[in-house]
This record gives structure tokens, sequence and C-alpha cells, in this order.
DNA sequence: TCTGGGGTCCTAGGACCC
DNA sequence: TCTGGGGTCCTAGGACCC
């Protein structure tokens, strides 16, 4: 049976469980910036009483934050990405979940070698213990025949309190289950396709694991079908995936709109060197930079525009002062002057190793200087700081 | 007059996820 | 005043090959 373990509305549950004092206190996450932006990404369940929700524009909320006393936390990526690396060191101690891997900052999945609805409730609920033992994190825990059905019984785990946090959801059980389900709560059903089901009349998750294969094939891609699959009870999805990232990016949505290609390419600049740092850190080249651009789509009163544009390298590289070069160079492909700029980012993408890297026939000794100085760069910034050194123009 | 047919590889963009 | 920041996979269609 597979396992999926899913972390009760996870920067607010680590933000609390990092400052003590916030228990029981209405909490919420947000990516606040010094404009006083952002959006609200997560809440405790006292702040999500209060109407608050996740997605909300903090400026729309801010009297009901402040008569309420509500505890605004800016999110800290680097200590979720820490806190679920201790998640998942604890459940691989244990011997019992098989195959356990993590799927995002937030959930995982694993294989259960039991069928007895008991012993799985049992088991499940001894990780779910050691987890809030070791992070005081609370988690959320859906067992059944696949992927997809287990999170489908997480699902449930969260929104019936009777069940304690975990739902096991055996075969016998998944008729009834999916009738009570919106399609459009189940994992691979999005905006587009959810329309879709509308049009031809299928509404829950029961529907449409009925539907027709015939029909469906018409409608969806592999994945649409994957998933129908997994609803009906057969195991589709193989979620290994590479050790590396096949792409890295860095955007930002400026607190303010711009028209200067300067003020643009310095972001540019910073983003292309930091996607690079991360690309080394993960001992991989990239053969592809692209440069996008955005203006305010909120703001339906100015002039829109948005693109983006690709630099190929000649070889693979992880150098920064190629991967910034090659960005700016992008950024000039696509920046038009007359609109008003909120957001840019870099995508570095045809990633591979470093190892079995493709050296052209015309690479310079000069490449090998330039590894050894990427190196001891980044060893400094590891070891004092991000952004202690940094290269020049 | 009659004007191939079958491949592969690459990329952009769309769909999905958190 | 003020509306996020990352990722993955799939597919269609163009470029190119013989």
């Amino acid at each position: 049976m597979f396992l999926h373990i899913d972390c009760n509305t996870y920067f607010a549950s680590c933000e609390v469980a990092t400052n003590p004092e916030l228990e029981g206190k209405p909490v919420v996450v947000a990516n606040d910036n010094e404009n006083g932006g952002g959006i609200i990404l997560a809440l405790t369940p006292e702040a999500k009483a209060l109407g608050l929700k996740r997605g909300i524009p903090l400026f729309k909320v801010r009297n009901l934050i402040k008569l309420n006393n509500v505890v605004i936390r800016q999110v800290d990526h680097k200590k979720y990405r820490q806190i679920s690396h201790t998640i998942m060191n604890a459940v691989r101690q244990q011997d019992i979940v098989q195959d356990f891997v993590q799927y995002s900052v937030d959930e995982f999945f694993g294989t259960l070698p039991l069928t007895d609805p008991d012993e799985l409730r049992h088991y499940a609920k001894l990780v779910k213990d050691m987890i809030w033992d070791t992070t005081h994190i609370p988690v959320s825990c859906g067992i059944s025949q696949s992927y997809t059905l287990a999170k489908v019984a997480t699902h449930y785990a969260k929104h019936y309190k009777g069940y304690g946090g975990i739902c096991v959801l055996m075969p016998e059980n998944r008729e009834r289950a999916l009738g009570l389900l919106d399609i459009a709560d189940i994992w691979g059903i999005g905006r587009q396709n959810r329309q879709k089901l509308y049009a031809i009349g299928v509404h829950t998750g029961l529907e449409f694991a009925n539907s027709e294969e015939a029909q469906l094939q018409k409608l969806f891609s592999v994945a649409g079908l994957n998933t129908w699959r997994e609803l009906r009870g057969i195991p589709s999805i193989n979620l290994s995936r590479p050790a590396q990232q096949r792409s890295i990016m860095q955007s930002r949505t400026f607190a303010y709109m711009t028209d200067d290609q300067k003020k643009l390419e310095q972001s540019i600049r910073q983003f292309a060197a930091d996607c690079a740092s991360k690309l080394r850190a993960q001992q991989s080249v990239c053969r592809q930079v692209s440069v996008f651009l955005s203006t305010n789509r909120h703001r339906e009163d100015l002039d829109q525009y948005r693109n983006s544009g690709s630099v190929r390298l000649p070889s693979p590289t992880a150098d920064t002062p190629i991967i910034v070069k090659s960005a700016v160079a992008a950024l000039e492909q696509v920046f038009r002057t007359g609109f008003l700029y909120k957001q840019a980012g870099v995508i570095l993408s045809d990633i591979s190793q470093e190892e079995g890297m493709q050296l052209d026939l015309f690479s310079e000794p000069e490449d090998e200087r330039h590894r050894k100085l990427m190196r001891i760069a980044d060893a400094i910034n590891k070891k004092f700081g991000d952004d202690t050194v940094n290269f020049g123009k």
C-alpha cells in the first residue's frame, strides 16, 4: 500500500515549531517586501478562523490583521528545506516505511508492506508521532492502493476530525470516497482538465474513474490517463527523479515598476549569478540561459507586454561571467521601451553533469582558470555568507 | 503527366504540481 | 501604495536528415 504524508499548513507550522511563543496564536507567513506588498502563503488554524486565506495580498487585510494581533512572519525557505530534511532522515531511520521519497518541501511518499487496515493505521500513527516528536510539525497521512488514491485519503484525513489525521482508504471504500470528491480536488486535475471534464458531464472522482478510456484518450495526454488508472487502483505514476534539477530559475516581482533597462539589467545580472552558483552547487553545467520580463498584469490601465528570450551557449558551462553575459544578451533581445516592468527572471536549462561535460574544440585553457576561480568564490560565500564576494562587470 | 516518405531531434509552450 | 517563486513532464510542430 502507498503512504502519503502531508505537513499541515507547513510554512506556518515551521514558524510555530521554531518559535514556541507563537503557539496558539494566529500566525501568517507572507513574502512581505519593503513596500508592504506580498501575499499570504500559509496560515495557522487560528489565522484561518479569522477569515484570512492563502493567496490574499496583505494590503487587503491589514485591518483584520491589526485588529486581531495576527503575527506576520517573513517566509524563510531555507528553514523549511532544513526541517523537511530532518523529517526525511527521521522516517528513513525506521524500517517499516519503504521507498520513502520527498515529493515537495512538505510532502512525502512511501510504501508499507502490509494489507491489514488496522496495522496500516498503527504504523502510520507511529510515523506521524515520530515526526511530531522530532520536529513538532503536525502531519496528515493517507494510505491506499496508488499514489493518487493515497492523496485522496490524505484529503479525508485533513477534512474529518474523527480520523485523527490518518485515513486508510481500502479498496472496498474506494468508490464511496471518490463519489464524494469533486474532480478539482484530485491530484493531476488542474483548471483546464477540470473544465474539459465538466463539459462532458463528469464532476466527481467516481464519475471520472468510471469513464471510458477511449473517451478520455481523446481529451487527455498520458498524464491524465495515468491519473485515471491510479484512481481505479492501478499504480501508474513513477516518482523517481534524476538527482539533479533540470532547470534552475530565479525571478522576482519588484516592489516598483520600471522602464529603465539599466535597472533591470542589474537585477538580471544578480539572478544569473545566483543561478550559476546553484548550478555549481549541484555539480552541473547548462547550455541555455533564458530571461523573461513582464509588466504588471494587475494594472489593466497600463500597456501590457511579456516575453522571454534565450541564448544557446556554444558549450555547457557553469561559468558565472559567461552566464551573466548571456543573460544580459537575452535581456536585450526581449526588452522593449515604453513599458513599465514589474517582474523579471532568469532560467538555466539543458542541464547536464559536470563530469561528462562535452568540451568543445575551441575551449580555452582560460576555462580551467575560470573554474578554479568559481570554486574559490563559492567556497568563500559558503563559509562567510552569500554575497561575500561577487563578480564585477 | 508525374513532384516521396520516413525518420530523429529540438524547442517553445502548455499543462500540471507545491 | 501594495497581488509569489519556484519546479516537472508532455506534446506539437519545425528543422533537419537520408
